[in-house]
DNA sequence: GTGAAAGCGCTAACAT
DNA sequence: ATGTTAGCGCTTTCAC
């Protein structure tokens, strides 16, 4: 083995350090380890070699001064919790398992490349300015976003500031930026068909909040569906896609339609509420009533029996939000693009 | 005097534009900037004065290259879900109700300081060195680190690399680092006292992984409190802190001990789980049997009925996490430092 | 194809 | 108490 004392000093090595032992200038390093062409293949050899041997890595500071890019995206969870003033804790919302997964696809696209996501909630006026504010200045080159309710104004912010971003799907007013969204009217069918199929007739719904895209495109999707198999009218029962509205829901329904003997609701969470009150009622599920629930979360699993449910595939979502998102990075002007994925029904015990 | 003109181009203002428009050195606003003493009071007033007309922000990547400080601190999910090379997406983890907390207390302490957490995920040997690379070159200037399982190696690479960082819960191998924790031991006292005061006399628990010092404490000081009432011997049945665990847990414990009559469960999701058994075989609760959760997790006012449990003060902890190592940042020579919080006993329903 | 040199915006000696 | 100046480590014209 040789000395290979690497530059020696606490701190670490600079491009001039790898230059000097590569027998090169600064530019020439800096054109290998960026990919730029016109480098003699010799050359760029020797350089790979001297950038191994002494250990370097770049600085992301110094590249960001002169490029203008941090090489960092934020993460926006927005229009979290009550977000009072004096509630110093931001975010109910990361409860929900959902968010995670949301987490784990973007980390999963973003980490072999070497991005890792800033954390930031935006749930009142003061922070969604912090939000716009950090992107201006550029300390983040633009955001993913996933907003907790319709009525959030920071989709529309940052269109208007011309920030490259991504929404975790569809806003509710229509806003010139890109997004990425499950088919939900296709997932609402394929519950529909499954029910009918298996030979339910009395059939209902639980819906979403109605002011949420999401909401209405399933429950639209479901009456549509079940039309077309002679059902024109559906019971429905409004929840919030929390636990505890699936269960008061579920309490709603069954009590105007006591027969009834197949539910779709359009989350596992209240999936999972509904589940409870059912039994607590001593309907068998599936042998008196089937239940479809949505999103195939963790709690899809966890019910007895488990869920039948529509798989909403969220962490492809998400890393194909953070893929948009750089592609937005790279190529300022582009237009807003919206990718839509096609879910699956998971066939479990419930239906 | 002046130019009227605001920096005008369609850049964002530098420290030289503030400075012009003051009529002062770059220096001098540098000072009033940072806050550093011995500059004249009206002077100071002219310069945050030009800065507000400017709109001035400081530029974070020319200032880390100087300081050598990134302003930018990590949150590690570190032990993470499966981890196999083919899974490219990270962290059920998240999944957990209970890092959301951890996040959510975190982000509050931190974001009034205008610093934002960066997100990381360390399930394996090739993530585990990405963090202590990304640390090592300063890209951030210390880690919070939230693992999920004993074995984690992180803890002790980052104390070796003497890189700043603080844990949430005490490491299994002793390792100089600073951490926050809850008193365990007391948290399983008051769960014990509460018990017998309701008159329970056949009680037994459901622990958590014991490989986990977290759920060795609860579950010694569970029987230490115990003994002090006259119970020398506790049933036992070990979970692994999931939903699915307590309910099988709940399962052996009542085929080996049928007349039991309370029992306390090291964490709430497996209190869920426990109860729906409980329900199962026919037991009332609180009437035939009794339970007491741990944690005060969104899953205890989800159960039927809502859980008496032990608060676990998450936020308030994970606030204290990010300030400790605020602290270790701005004086690397100082030694490890462990805070432990008070847990309370919240009564509900279940006992 | 490669090197020299000019900054990016800021802080921190060092002068004054 | 304030101004001058020298870089921090990198990319990027511009010559060669």
């Amino acid at each position: 083995m040789r000395q290979g004392l690497p530059p020696s000093s606490g701190s670490s090595p600079t491009l001039e350090d790898v230059a000097r032992a590569a027998g090169v200038s600064r530019a020439t390093v800096s054109r290998v380890i960026n990919g730029i062409r016109n480098v003699d293949p010799a050359i760029q050899e020797t350089v790979r070699r001297a950038i191994a041997a002494t250990g370097y890595v770049p600085n992301r500071a110094a590249r960001s001064l002169v490029t203008r890019r941090t090489g960092t995206v934020a993460l926006v969870v927005s229009g979290a919790g009550g977000g009072s003033q004096d509630d110093p804790f931001p975010s109910q919302v990361f409860t929900d398992p959902f968010f995670g997964r949301v987490a784990g696809g973007i980390v999963g696209f973003l980490r072999p490349r070497g991005i890792h996501p800033v954390l930031m909630f935006a749930e009142t006026a003061e922070t969604r300015a912090q939000v716009l504010t950090y992107l201006r200045q550029g300390d983040a080159d633009g955001a993913l976003l996933v907003s907790t309710h319709a009525e959030d104004p920071l989709p529309a912010l940052l269109a208007e500031a011309k920030l490259p971003a991504v929404l975790f799907a569809r806003p509710a007013r229509a806003i010139p930026i890109s997004y990425v969204d499950v088919d939900h009217r296709a997932g609402a069918k394929l519950a529909a068909d499954h029910l009918v199929a298996q030979g339910r007739r009395r059939i209902a719904t639980i819906s979403g909040p109605l002011d949420v895209p999401a909401s209405q495109a399933r429950l639209a999707g479901f009456q549509d569906a079940m039309a077309a198999h002679g059902h024109p009218y559906i019971p429905c029962a409004e929840g919030g896609f929390t636990y505890h509205s699936g269960e008061a829901a579920m309490e709603r329904l069954l009590a105007e339609h006591p027969d009834l003997d197949g539910v779709f609701v359009a989350n596992d969470l209240m999936a999972q509420g509904a589940l409870l009150v059912l039994r607590h009622h001593g309907r068998a599920v599936p042998g008196d009533v089937a239940v479809v629930g949505f999103d195939d979360s963790s709690a899809a699993t966890a019910c007895r029996p488990p869920l039948t449910t529509v798989r909403h595939p969220v962490e492809d979502m998400a890393a194909e939000m953070a893929r948009l998102l750089l592609e937005h990075i790279d190529q300022p002007g582009r237009p807003p693009t919206s990718v839509i994925f096609e879910p699956a029904l998971v066939v479990r015990a419930s239906a």
